[in-house]
DNA sequence: AAGCTGGGATCCGCTGATTCG
DNA sequence: CCGAATCAGCGGATCCCAGCT
């Protein structure tokens, strides 16, 4: 008896050409959209079917100039805005025909391993010849890593962080923050606190900014920080533990996960949104306006920046430029979480 | 002047082999890990480096049996669950050095389209010869398509549908909505409603099924079912607004995210729990205990899920057998959403 | 003569250019 | 001029043999 055949070979164009008597050329002319006879065609066809034939898509990739594979690197957990650009990305992916190429590890930042891991991940796209690379990654040395490979293959990062044009999709954290504020101090609030997310990437202080300059528009002075280590509901309710509920009437937090650990934990202190103090949000997830209460939020387009970024790597990958450049913006939908302050204009006198 | 040469040629091991004084072939022995002279390895490393050369899996892959590439096909949005599995396949295939190839698509189940999508993605999968394929969809035909390929390549199931055995994981449903309902009738409801999860998926008809077994071992009846949409706080709030409260005491909802719907909609009628009524979810996932209240919920571990089905999908492709096969089983989180019967055993006589 | 190391030939499956009827 | 066939080559892996010590 044989050994159990487990992956015998798989049809090849030749073994198609073999059965329908032709060549095995004539079937990738069949493929490859050259002329052939209606007659060969037919028995070309019936052959395929028989054979339960598929076309190989490796050799061409060898051959030729292009894989039309790209490659995702993401980091971090896939969260719900890490989980948007992979839906957008693969959406696109597929419109265009191509294959795409995940790694995804939710590793240390600061870890020297992880710089390692990465550079292991980015080797193994570069040995199946991707076209292109999107990173989204807020691993702080991230340009030198990339870097290494840019020139060999085009990459788009995704993380907030400073590249040369037209080569970064974003969304505007900055503008979401200002809206964010703008919407307290419109309100009437005077004492705004800001739930700042993990410290060394740029999507936080980008929003650290967008409050600074907010309350420095209205005339108004920060609060000191209160930092989150991850962008979870955990650093939420960790910050609503130390917060000290007499200094604000208001609060940015830096996403809705944030938000809801926050408020989570200050109404077990007794101390609940709208009533004894506003609070806004940055993502507006679907989940947001369950929250209790609903929570008012800056819309981010998670999706829309893979679709972006994509077609941006498309574009330096194709030598075209058909992308819309620059920064995904946002926009504000108001909840029940924010209420005028009830003091008025009076607040700032008082202490 | 030349044209811009934006893609120059990727150097190969030959030319490496040229600029070291070597053959490729000395080059490929140390890869892969032949007798090289120390001396022409030397050389040999210099001449990688100047030219910044990369091994190309793609000749390998197209001469051998293995690419050490899988294809993982999910379908829906990337919720909780399914971005788990994701990260439980991703790292699991970073560990087993297997490329991953992702396709995910949220289309309509029941669209006949959507079954041509399917056929694409795996076409595409089989055209770049993935060892084997990972699917998570609860597309009703999924059986019949993948027939179409099964043998050609293997495949590893993770939805709940009834596959024979080794092909498939999935998570406990039915012991998830066993450990729900169990807990409820301990705390003396007697009366309990469930909110179900889309219809034409098993994982939300073994939810139901663990429902109404756990009801008839308490010797209970159960409530008219009320449908989910999605699995999606959408749905839950759309069964809140329907909901006749003067019908139950307590509610099982197919997943957190039902459930945060469900009684973010019901405060908003004035009914909370677990003053007024008792709620548990599934999944337990990370925002749960941040619910308003926390919400008692039976979880379930996806990312293990994820490993799981790639580990099975290796054990097929390599014909070994080391992976515990079966279900990956579930255990309850008690949380502030669930309280005792406040009227105890005399509920079930007051109709 | 045994043990190294290096090089040539052939193959994987498909495609573009060339040749042949 | 059109349809079909031949050939070479993409970039490595493998087998085999030729030098060399």
């Amino acid at each position: 008896m044989d050994k159990q055949t487990p992956a015998r070979r798989r049809p090849s164009m030749a073994d198609v050409g073999r059965l329908a008597h032709v060549s095995a050329q004539t079937v990738s002319r069949l493929y490859t959209g050259g002329t052939v006879s209606s007659d060969s065609r037919r028995r070309i066809e019936a052959a395929v079917k028989e054979l339960g034939y598929r076309p190989n898509k490796l050799p061409r990739s060898l051959r030729g100039a292009r894989t039309e594979t790209i490659g995702f690197l993401a980091m971090g957990p896939l969260n719900y805005g890490n989980a948007g650009i992979l839906t957008g990305i693969s959406r696109t992916a597929r419109l265009e025909d191509q294959t795409l190429i995940t790694t995804q590890f939710d590793l240390d930042v600061d870890d020297p391993a992880t710089r390692e891991e990465i550079w292991r991940a980015l080797d193994s796209f570069m040995a199946i010849r991707v076209d292109g690379i999107i990173v989204a990654t807020p691993y702080a040395g991230l340009e030198t890593v990339i870097e290494h490979i840019d020139g060999a293959v085009p990459v788009v990062s995704l993380s907030e962080r400073d590249r040369r044009e037209g080569h970064s999709v974003h969304a505007d954290s900055y503008g979401a923050a200002r809206l964010a504020v703008h919407h307290l101090v419109e309100l009437g609030h005077r004492r705004i606190l800001h739930l700042a997310g993990p410290g060394n990437r740029n999507e936080a202080s980008n929003r650290v900014k967008g409050y600074y300059d907010g309350l420095a528009a209205a005339g108004l002075d920060p609060l000191p920080l209160l930092h989150c280590q991850e962008w979870d509901a955990d650093s939420g309710a960790a910050c609503a533990a130390v917060a000290d509920t007499s200094t604000f009437s208001a609060v940015f937090a830096a996403n809705d996960e944030i938000a809801l650990g926050f408020m989570s934990e200050m109404s077990r202190r007794g101390v609940v949104a709208p009533r004894d103090y506003s609070i806004v949000g940055v993502d507006d997830m679907p989940e947001a306006r369950y929250f209790s209460p609903p929570l008012t939020s800056a819309e981010l387009d998670f999706e829309k920046m893979g679709e972006r970024a994509l077609h941006l790597l498309l574009d330096q990958i194709r030598g075209t430029t058909t992308t819309p450049r620059g920064v995904v913006t946002s926009s504000l939908s108001v909840r029940a979480s924010t209420a005028p302050h009830p003091n008025g204009q009076r607040e700032d006198r008082q202490q």
